[in-house]
DNA sequence: AAGAAATTGTTATTCAATGTCAATAAGCCT
DNA sequence: AGGCTTATTGACATTGAATAACAATTTCTT
């Protein structure tokens, strides 16, 4: 086995080391809740993730989810991807290649897309405004084919 | 007076035209509450608008300040901004240019800058997709460089 | 000027998110 | 392996932004 080989660390792997460093826990409610979370590639909400992990048959209190949100973002394994309908949306990052969103404002479908451009605007901004660049969330809200055929035959 | 002398209309204007094709009505809380939001350049929540508004010795109830923000959305005059600390945070657009943010994520400091890759970024997604796109929102974040010094020497 | 209907402010309500706290359990140390 | 410290859990209570209900008022059309 060369080193080519060598399987990535699981989310698992690395939030675990996450918490050794910060003195925290490794529990298996949160194990549950982040392998609910890296089980699909879908967008979550703390309530689907919540019913998500019920119908699995499993248990873990809402206090918790919510507790655990800060800590995936902090890792760096989940981010904020919009705030709808009341509540927050998340993603989970780690895996997946950095990516923004365009979102249907009808049927709010999402397609994913990235673009190096968007990379390149923000080196040129830390430059010029003297930043430190973490991150960049770019969405963009339009209407798909679909919908647009909807509001015409409407 | 040639044509180039000509107003561009105000927000009042629009949207008391916008009020008129939706059947709705032009009142002085609505007008009080726009005149608040158009006074200054500067982000707002419903809270911040709020006490603005009081501060100048005017009274309206918080309920038409949430009651209005989705009709000025609609008529393109505010916009979302981005989401914190459990509120929703809004700027006017109509006379502004389109732009985005940068924020630092220490101070809560915003700079705006605005890109035109943005917008040809957005014209090939619609071409691609098949989208109609109406708008996007495009947020870095970051940390500025008096936030940067601070952390050095703490 | 009158009347239909939208809007207002008040009050009550919803519900996501956070705080509290006693009971539990993870992880270190011997 | 057992014991101890302390983080974590779940249940419950609380906060607070946003929405709903409704009677009183006001806009705007005719």
């Amino acid at each position: 086995m060369d080193s080519k080989d060598k399987k990535r660390p699981s989310e698992l792997d690395i939030f675990r080391d996450f918490l050794r460093r910060q003195g925290m826990r490794y529990t298996p409610e949160r194990e549950t809740i982040i392998k609910e979370i890296f089980s699909t590639h879908e967008h979550f909400d703390v309530d689907s993730l919540y019913l998500g992990i019920r119908q699995k048959g499993l248990r873990v209190s809402k206090a918790s989810i919510y507790r655990l949100i800060p800590l995936l973002i902090k890792a760096n394994l989940i981010e904020e991807v919009f705030f709808e309908n009341g509540q927050m949306h998340y993603e989970h990052i780690y895996g997946h290649e950095h990516h923004c969103h365009l979102r249907c404002q009808e049927c709010r479908k999402i397609e994913e897309f990235s673009d190096e451009r968007v990379a390149q605007i923000e080196k040129e901004l830390g430059e010029r405004f003297n930043y430190r660049i973490l991150r960049h969330k770019l969405e963009v809200i339009g209407i798909c084919s679909t919908c647009q055929k909807k509001m015409n035959t409407a």
